[in-house]
RNA sequence: GGGCGAUUGGCUCAGUGGUUAGAGCACGCGGUUCACAUCCGCGGGGUCACUGGUUCGAAUCCAGUAUCGCCCACCA
């Protein structure tokens, strides 16, 4: 069914091409058509802006996305598949509106997601990180992601996203690995990236230092202990058996890192001991006690250990009063240069030890439960320990104030809005951003110590040199062994993809980007860095609207996840359902910034609206009026011979052009689905296409005004097709190859030319709007009746005065769909024709009225229809009530805008007249 | 401790000041009409969480309450 013999040119438009002839085929059957479709996309090159295929023009306005990358190490989940369906259905219409469309596929190494997988992958097999070494296990991964990355590839391509695989890019290639050096030795050169040891988050898992993002706060149920710690004696120098102040921890064992007690300057109770010594035990260390007002004197005893090397609060304490800052803890989180048995044990273990060793020297006053927060390591869950390294830190100020100044200027603005609060606290409440892993997978930090301790920062592929202060040679000179947090490389992906550092023309003509559409689970790790990155290094923000997406949930409202076993494949779903009925459920359940519901009844609602439109265009196609030779070119009906049927349909589909239009500037992608699918289903087909068949099969009808019809409806096809592409591109590609174009159209609809809204009349012929009431209260009044749906009946019809014609003109349609016939049309009410049983009908609005006759009539018939009637009765007098309840109340006649009080007289009116004519009908 | 969001028919969700609050699913009744049973027709079903306020008019704006969810946060 599709045409398999054109696919390298996309620009034919010789009338000849118009139809294919194959015709669509009886049943849809997505996967018969989604991997072939994408076979002519590709070879027809028309993702790239510059692609053979491209109608962009050269000086075409630029539209930009840069994928967000997805991590090598997985396969993709729904997540990632509705991102993608919003990204390429932007980039799609940004295409059809002739810019230069420009999708970047791209992948992310996940430095330490990476690692995590793979380790766990090697344990299975026996192997370790530290028993492969750091060549064979970075040998090992690149094995791992050549197979994982043709997965991820070959998904995206089922999905159809259209990006330009000529331009496929990776956090770990050349180019970005050129970037990262020249962003990093920027950033060093203009005193924006600094060398210091501080106290960062270490995960003894992973064996690495993470940034405060990747802990993840954990409250839980833990025990408060009191410690007794010996005050000393001056005069001997020796602890006092029974001067002690008593001090409250969580952690008993970094007791052996203490080098201080501290207590409020305004603690009565410790006044006198303040600049004392206590010994700490088993370390057998005198310290000092300290007045400080970070202590709050109500909590636990008032006296607080000090740990400067292993607590963020007692660093800050420690760095004040000038202490000591022994570590004890090492890579493992096992106690390490203490001095003390403890050595080698694992925390935990410890902790237990020391318990009970305080606990034999009575020295453990006691413990209590407590509930605590832990922070815990994002990707492995082990318990942080802060813990004093030398690392590489961004200095985040100067870039957060600039990220800042571009959102409040409104140069970047953040879809929903209501993330504005959001990232304002992040950014002015930011910490300098620790970059330094002691991973290794991943880019290594471009720094080079020498023996005397001088550091050289180097872009230069090969490092550099020599020292940069004292000129020692390279070879004496030793390379930082960390790597970048995966984030840095991910932070400069906007414009690295592009070419930069080098002037490239890409980057030209393609940043800043237009749009990143992302979740909004990474708006700190990714986005913001992103922007605070991209103005440091570029001078402009990386995109102008952020659009942030929310998590795709099970049925349940769950998360997926592969423990919980709630994960869904989008391989699996496209195979079932199509990639197209996928990507129409994702969008449809997009609202900005919100998580949505996930299951199977909405992707039933988005397959059974493929397979609605597919059997819409068999029927259009199909409806070609003999009299209209098959290879004859598509024409415009000239405006005289449409009538109102025709009218309406144009206007319907020009209503719809409006909300897709609306739905695309304002990124409320839900809308877009709601208004094809109301427009498709509920307008075009339930309504334009019944009524079009009657006038198709009507003999009487002059031919010229049948082509008319026609025409109509292929033009509406025609326009819901364009409208329909960026969110169903293959169901719509597959018909467009049949539907007969006009000239200029280019034979893959992918290129073809977005409908225009301005110039269309949306203003819906009214009277059809009264014919379709009336038709399906001629419905309504035989079904409450029971009257069997199938029986042609005699009807009589009273139109409203002004619009006789149109329903005589109509006639033949009212009476097909309301299986009326004969139908008589009468001028007035009064000369309706009611024999006795005959159901009544009366409209609320347009004086409309109509009597249908049984054959015969029984007294459950009847019986039946006059409770209807006394339904819309009561109904329509509780509304009447309120109408002019609302018009009694001066105060809003006098206030309400005048067209608001018109309406309600108007309403006033139609509904005192449908009531009178209901009482008259039941004789009242 | 701060901040954000949600609360609308049985379910999933639209709907940011104006007539009678919508959709899909589910439900009931009826349909082998020549595009479609992945369909067609008709119908039942909602005090828009609660309380107060603003307004001629509130699902919609404001204040508060409740429940659920999320984010941020160094108190031992």
């Amino acid at each position: 069914m599709t045409d398999t013999t054109s696919t390298t040119s996309t620009t034919t438009t010789a009338p000849s091409a118009a139809t294919k002839g194959d015709g669509l085929a009886r049943a849809y059957r997505p996967s018969d058509v989604e991997g072939a479709i994408y076979e002519r996309w590709l070879a027809a090159d028309v993702f790239a802006p510059d692609g053979a295929g491209s109608r962009a023009r050269a000086d075409a306005e630029s539209f930009t996305i840069i994928q967000p990358p997805p991590n090598i190490t997985g396969s993709l989940h729904l997540g990632h598949a509705q991102r993608a369906a919003v990204e390429d259905l932007m980039i799609r219409h940004a295409r059809m509106t002739g810019r230069a469309a420009l999708f970047l596929p791209g992948l992310d190494h996940a430095s330490i997601a990476a690692q995590f997988v793979l380790d766990r992958i090697l344990a299975e097999e026996g192997e370790s990180r530290q028993s492969l070494g750091r060549e064979r296990y970075l040998e090992r991964m690149q094995e791992f992601v050549t197979t994982t990355r043709e997965v991820i590839l070959g998904q995206e391509r089922r999905l159809g996203a259209s990006l330009d695989w000529d331009r496929l890019r990776y956090t770990m290639d050349d180019g970005s690995a050129k970037a990262v050096r020249v962003a990093f030795k920027t950033l060093y050169d203009r005193e924006l990236a600094y060398r210091s040891e501080a106290l960062v988050n270490w995960c003894p898992g992973c064996r690495t230092s993470v940034s405060d993002l990747e802990v993840i706060s954990s409250p839980e149920t833990g025990t408060l202990w009191s410690i007794r710690y010996h005050l000393i004696d001056d005069a001997t120098g020796e602890p006092l058996p029974d001067e002690t102040v008593t001090v409250a921890t969580t952690r008993p064992e970094t007791i052996l890192g203490d080098t201080a007690v501290a207590v409020h300057p305004d603690d009565d109770r410790y006044r006198t001991i303040v600049g004392r010594r206590v010994r700490i035990p088993f370390v057998e260390r005198d310290v000092p006690v300290i007045a400080d007002d970070v202590v709050d004197p109500a909590f636990g005893t008032g006296a607080v250990k000090i740990t400067p090397a292993h607590d963020h609060d007692d660093h800050e304490t420690g760095k004040r009063h000038g202490l000591p800052m022994p570590t004890i803890l090492d890579d493992a989180a096992a106690i390490a240069a203490t001095g003390t048995a403890y050595d080698g044990l694992d925390r935990y273990v410890a902790r237990d030890a020391i318990l009970a060793d305080l606990a034999a020297r009575g020295d453990l006053a006691g413990e209590q439960p407590h509930e605590l927060v832990l922070g815990r390591c994002d990707r492995s869950n082990d318990v942080v320990e802060p813990r004093l390294k030398t690392q590489w830190f961004i200095r985040t100020g100067p870039l957060a104030a600039a990220a800042l100044a571009a959102t409040r200027s409104g140069a970047v603005r953040i879809v929903p809005d209501r993330f504005d609060k959001t990232w304002e606290h992040w950014l002015t409440n930011i910490r300098d951003w620790n970059v330094s892993r002691q991973l290794w997978w991943g880019h290594r930090i471009p720094a080079w110590y020498c023996p005397d301790g001088h550091v050289t920062v180097s872009s230069e592929i090969d490092g550099p040199a020599g020292c940069d202060v004292c000129g020692r040679p390279a070879a004496e000179l030793r390379q930082d062994p960390d790597i970048f947090d995966t984030w840095f490389s991910s932070g400069l992906w906007p414009f690295s993809t592009l070419g930069w550092p080098d002037e490239t023309a890409d980057l030209r003509r393609f940043y800043p980007t237009s749009v990143l559409e992302t979740g909004w689970e990474i708006i700190f790790f990714w986005v913001a860095r992103m922007v605070m990155l991209g103005i440091e290094l570029t001078g402009r923000p990386p995109f102008h609207t952020i659009s942030l997406s929310g998590l795709i949930r099970d049925p349940l409202g769950k998360k997926m996840s592969k423990t919980k076993g709630n994960v869904v494949d989008p391989l699996a779903v496209m195979e079932e359902a199509g990639a197209d009925a996928l990507r129409f459920a994702l969008i449809h359940g997009a609202t900005a910034g919100m998580d949505q519901r996930f299951g199977p009844q909405k992707l039933e609602l988005a397959r059974n609206f493929a397979n609605k439109l597919w059997n819409a265009a068999r029927f259009v196609l199909g409806a070609r009026p003999a009299e209209l030779a098959a290879d004859a070119p598509r024409t415009t009906a000239p405006e005289s011979d449409l009538g109102p049927t025709e009218r309406w349909i144009r206007s319907r589909a020009a209503a719809t052009v409006e909300a897709v239009d609306r739905g695309l500037a304002e990124y409320q992608f839900g809308e877009i689905t709601r208004a094809l699918h109301d427009g498709i289903w509920s307008e075009f087909c339930d309504w334009g296409i019944e009524l079009a068949k009657v006038r198709l099969a009507d003999e009487t009808v002059p031919p010229a005004q049948r082509a008319a019809t026609w025409s109509t409806l292929v033009d509406a096809l025609d326009t819901y097709l364009r409208l329909l592409h960026p969110v169903m591109p293959f169901v719509t590609e597959a018909i467009w190859a049949e539907v007969p174009r006009r000239p200029g159209d280019p034979e893959l609809l992918i290129v073809a030319s977005w409908p225009a809204s301005e110039g269309r009349d949306t203003t819906s012929d009214a009277r059809i709007g009264e014919i379709v009431d009336t038709i399906v209260a001629l419905r309504n009044a035989r079904a409450q009746a029971s009257i069997p749906a199938g029986a042609w009946l005699e009807t009589h019809l009273a139109p409203p005065a002004d619009a006789f014609d149109a329903f005589e003109e109509l006639a033949p349609a009212i009476g097909r769909l309301a299986r009326a016939r004969p139908l008589s049309l009468h001028r007035q009410a009064a000369g309706l024709a009611r024999p006795a049983g005959a159901l009544e009908v009366v409209l609320p609005a347009g004086d409309i009225e109509a009597t249908i006759v049984p054959p015969a009539a029984s007294d459950d018939t009847i019986g039946r229809d006059r409770a209807r009637l006394e339904r819309e009765l009561v109904e329509a007098e509780g509304h009447l009530g309120a109408a002019r309840a609302r018009l009694g109340n001066a105060s809003f006649t006098e206030k309400a805008p005048p067209a608001v009080v018109a309406g309600a007289r108007r309403r006033e009116a139609e509904l005192s007249d449908q009531v009178a004519r209901l009482r008259e009908r039941l004789g009242r």
